[in-house]
DNA sequence: TCCCTCGAAAGGTATCATCAATATTCGGAA
DNA sequence: TTCCGAATATTGATGATACCTTTCGAGGGA
């Protein structure tokens, strides 16, 4: 996707590997195994184990080995292994943590997007709303999803502030794991497009209280889809 | 303070010359450039160059050389971008932030305990509160700074979602940063205390609407605290 | 204007010396 | 003989170099 390059092949591999469980915490590894089962040279692979402990995934250590660490050790908000480990075996556990996330962080970047947006940020989410109805009344579920990724990632951003807006990858991840994996009503509630509509309104007249609760109502909706839906 | 490889020192320097602005958005630098000026070979300088990358910090590209990539797309949830930031010309504002964050995240983490924690963490969760009360009566800065640090890690572990889970060292930094630099009350506040309790006493009931509740005023509190003192 | 060549800089491979931590072995004392 | 501590060997990461390969941007020529 991003990088056409490199070793980013061997990464991938690893990094799956350690976040579904294959290789468990404590584990150890060795460059010359690794090299050697992925066919790389040595500075490759360690490079790719400089990526993974940057990641907290492992930990090197000098006569010892790579050594798996524990799971509460590891850099969960990284994008890369936000991914792995929803494609992996835990995703429905993983789905359920970003849920309760968002439903912790979005009314609040949504009352501070009240307070905080800019006159072109309002129009635009207000915009975004309108599409959203329009393509999620049509059923033309692949646009509504795009519109409803656009929404929640401008409010994060209007938020002013960058933890809020550093969570816009989290957030459209989530989103599309939803409609790709058959978690999502289609077409879409009506409920749903009138919450958004709420949220929008509140930004655009920048009614703090309002946006926040408008948009607690809307990922409560959310957490209560997923927890019915409880295998993967 | 963990291991004494010799990339982290370029690391950090380099880090924080990007966290700083010193190196803006855009600007280019090459490998040769930067093995030079840090006198450390190709292969050390690969290797934090990878670290970096893996931050998104940085991007790495043939031909062109190593682009430094605008703060949005920052991994801002990095702990070493945090307290790379933490100690730089942002402080301020990554304090700002880094509350808000709180504010979205503690209280909802204390229902969320208040559901799940087990019986002797819910026991050691009010120790902490009561050893708080009497080191923070006593004046004792550093003490007290000790358990105000371990009674917020223990809620987050306890909340069952490891993505607040994750956050304990932000809190802690945060939790650091503050008294480290003035920003405290001291001795602290006994309204502090009294909130402390009122958390740890609504984890051990299992009351999870109070939890939420007493952990949002304690946030409250602190960052009208945080608001009152602008500058740096 | 378009294409093509050239070269700069990262990507990748290979090999070496070093260092540190662990495991093993050896020697001396009880 | 047994046990314990110190010397030694082994192992695997760390750091340094030398040397190709690949890509792609810029500048020059048709």
């Amino acid at each position: 996707m991003a990088a056409p390059v490199l070793h980013s092949s061997v990464l991938d591999r690893l990094g799956m590997d350690i976040t579904s469980g294959v290789h468990a915490a404590g584990d150890v590894l060795t460059l010359d195994q690794l090299q050697q089962r992925f066919g790389v040279s040595r500075t490759v692979m360690r490079e790719a184990m400089r990526i993974l402990e940057a990641m907290n995934l492992v930990h090197s250590r000098r006569r010892v080995g790579i050594v798996v660490r524990p799971m509460p050790e590891w850099n969960v908000y990284d994008a890369r292994v936000i991914r792995w480990r929803l494609d992996g075996p835990y995703r429905a556990e993983q789905l359920r943590t970003l849920t309760e996330l968002r439903m912790a962080v979005e009314p609040m970047a949504a009352a501070a997007a009240a307070r905080n947006a800019g006159p072109a940020e309002r129009g635009h989410i207000a915009d975004l709303a309108q599409r959203m109805r329009e393509t999620g009344e049509d059923g033309r579920l692949e646009a509504f999803l795009e519109h409803d990724v656009a929404f929640h990632t401008l409010v994060l951003r209007s938020s002013g502030n960058e933890m809020f807006a550093a969570l816009t990858d989290v957030v459209g991840e989530v989103l599309k794991g939803r409609t790709h994996h058959g978690l999502m009503p289609s077409p879409p509630v009506p409920v749903a497009l009138a919450t958004h509509d709420e949220v929008a309104r509140a930004v655009r007249d920048g009614d703090t209280g309002a946006a926040e609760l408008a948009m607690h109502t809307l990922l409560a909706e959310v957490r209560s889809a997923i927890d019915h839906v409880p295998g993967c």
